[in-house]
DNA sequence: CTGAAAGCGCTAACAA
DNA sequence: TTGTTAGCGCTTTCAG
């Protein structure tokens, strides 16, 4: 079937293209009668307008752009969620771009603006050199950051030296002096959150007086199991941690794994905190660092559809608290508790 | 900055519009130094094609839309996973409309074809009417279900009957006779897998001759909480099941809470099975029936590409088969291991 | 091999 | 109030 054009309607209802534009667009200056024609036209020809035309002829694609990384990360899904609930209920389409690899992050980076193939960018956990933000800022498409940092950028970010910080005053409080953290790659160019986390570790620690013990600190790719190895790695030290502090709770389940594995009670023998709060935390009872992730997801696209509507004259920042959430996987540690 | 147009590179190059599009398209009815002068011209322009433009002049969005339900649902979000993963590998761009309420179903299923706004469509555990399905016949965009059934479309589906008849079979296996089974409204037109496992169910207790007790089954609104209070109701009875069978994993954890608030020992004292095989469940250490939820959208998704290819004279029909994962929420009743 | 010109379907400015 | 027309930026005949 060939579909019917606003050519089509025009000759049906006997009048010309502009007037059915005006009826299309709900323009005032139709008279009753010529829109009833051209509204019985329409019925009669199921006809709608194509949005690929129109969006040419109006310059604008009426689209929002998502760039993701790591469909596969836990936490950025919960931050699309977010996304997804503000862009679906306004008038744009969202167009999902999945970055799993180098090349397809610069693609996606250069192309998508340079190509007006979206009106306004929103940016997931991914952090932008300053030559892709110049790109970006010549391209003038509005766009916002989520959970990434840049000073040039609109952003939604998290507090995460907060976040680290509270959740090793948390173990320090329940009497714990040897507490390990477990991570991704600290020098990744790409992830302040682990800088940042990295960083309110040592701030709680040295608050105290405990010295930073680089035995103590592990990081390997992200995952559940090299988190498990990292964690085994810990435990034969000699006087290994008493506590772990993970960088997320995906690598948290992977230090519930290894003490299962060592047949090590948890918390009893080794506490756990992990950071994001993510449904499998709840399910397991982890004690976790909150972060707002469905609502960064929220905040950042409805930061980018006022952007879009009115432009700023300066960068704005939204940054999100972090909060503890007790459960089950922390406790004083035996020397101290017994 | 506005952007450069092929215009401006024609003048820059001295060359008409047809040629730089020639280049751009890669033809080789181009001399070598004509194209040489045009890519220069390019460069130094940072010319990219617009793509609104390319796709009206072409008719071809270049853009598979991809229809899904309660973004929230993990297992939906699953095989989106697998979707996605083949179609950022593809040329295709992917815009996702999330489905969450009714009047929101009815646009996106009838405004995106009919807008032509994708080449092809791509619907996930969502169940069509014969009018919608008529209608996108109309509309003639390819289209193809995941975890959804139609004797029209083409489809990715999983044998959920085989499945729930392999959970029961297992629960009957172990000793148990009465086997509840909690699941989402039986009666919801748009939700046959439901159903589908529910005969599975069935099936099994038939033919052992258990006969069907219509207390023993209870439906609600998906979700965890819905699954814990029927598990209260269900154990609440005279003579409680002393299995479950969850129609989903996210309900399974909802049984497990249940049981866990009644101090009640799984699986000693109650075993629990579930569906899906979220990421959760292997967590949480859940027996469950694995339905291939990635593959299920990488197998879609190329169905959809080769569809949009060449169309099939019949509707293609993919049958994924389901899977026993034994873990630890099932055992022997109490009366028959005693 | 290359340029000119006619669309793709729509919007909006301009006349009438 | 309405019809006509010139684009939007690209592709693709059709001549040459």
């Amino acid at each position: 079937m060939t579909t019917a054009t606003i050519r089509d309607v025009a000759r049906k209802a006997g009048v010309g293209v502009g007037t059915v534009s005006r009826v299309i667009n709900g323009s005032p200056a139709v008279s009753q009668a010529t829109r009833q024609k051209v509204l019985d036209a329409i019925e009669t020809l199921d006809f709608s307008p194509n949005l690929v035309a129109r969006r040419l002829s109006l310059g604008k694609t009426q689209t929002i752009g998502v760039i993701v990384p790591y469909f596969t990360n836990p936490s950025v899904v919960e931050r699309l969620r977010g996304v997804v609930s503000v862009i679906a209920a306004s008038d744009y389409d969202m167009v999902l771009f999945d970055v799993e690899t180098v090349v397809r992050r610069e693609t996606c980076l250069r192309d998508v603006p340079r190509r007006r193939q979206v009106d306004g960018l929103l940016i997931v956990s991914l952090e932008l050199t300053d030559e892709e933000v110049d790109r970006l800022d010549r391209s003038d498409i509005p766009t916002v950051l989520v959970d990434a940092r840049h000073p040039d950028l609109n952003q939604v970010i998290v507090d995460n030296v907060q976040g680290g910080y509270i959740a090793t005053k948390h173990l320090i409080e329940l009497g714990h002096r040897r507490i390990g953290y477990i991570s991704d790659f600290l020098n990744d160019p790409f992830n302040s959150p682990v800088r940042d986390r990295y960083t309110g570790y040592y701030k709680a620690l040295a608050e105290v007086g405990i010295s930073l013990r680089p035995d103590y600190h592990r990081q390997a790719l992200h995952g559940r199991d090299e988190a498990r190895k990292m964690t085994h790695d810990l435990l034969d030290l000699q006087d290994p941690p008493t506590a772990i502090f993970a960088y997320s709770d995906t690598q948290a389940i992977g230090v519930l794994e290894a003490a299962r594995e060592r047949a090590l009670n948890v918390p009893a023998d080794l506490s756990v905190i992990g950071f994001d709060d993510i449904e499998a935390a709840e399910y397991l009872n982890i004690t976790t660092i909150q972060q707002a992730l469905f609502d960064s997801g929220v905040r950042g696209s409805k930061l980018l559809l006022e952007l879009m509507s009115a432009s700023f004259p300066t960068p704005r920042k939204i940054l999100l608290p972090t909060k503890l959430i007790k459960r089950r996987t922390t406790a004083s540690p035996r020397e101290v508790a017994g």
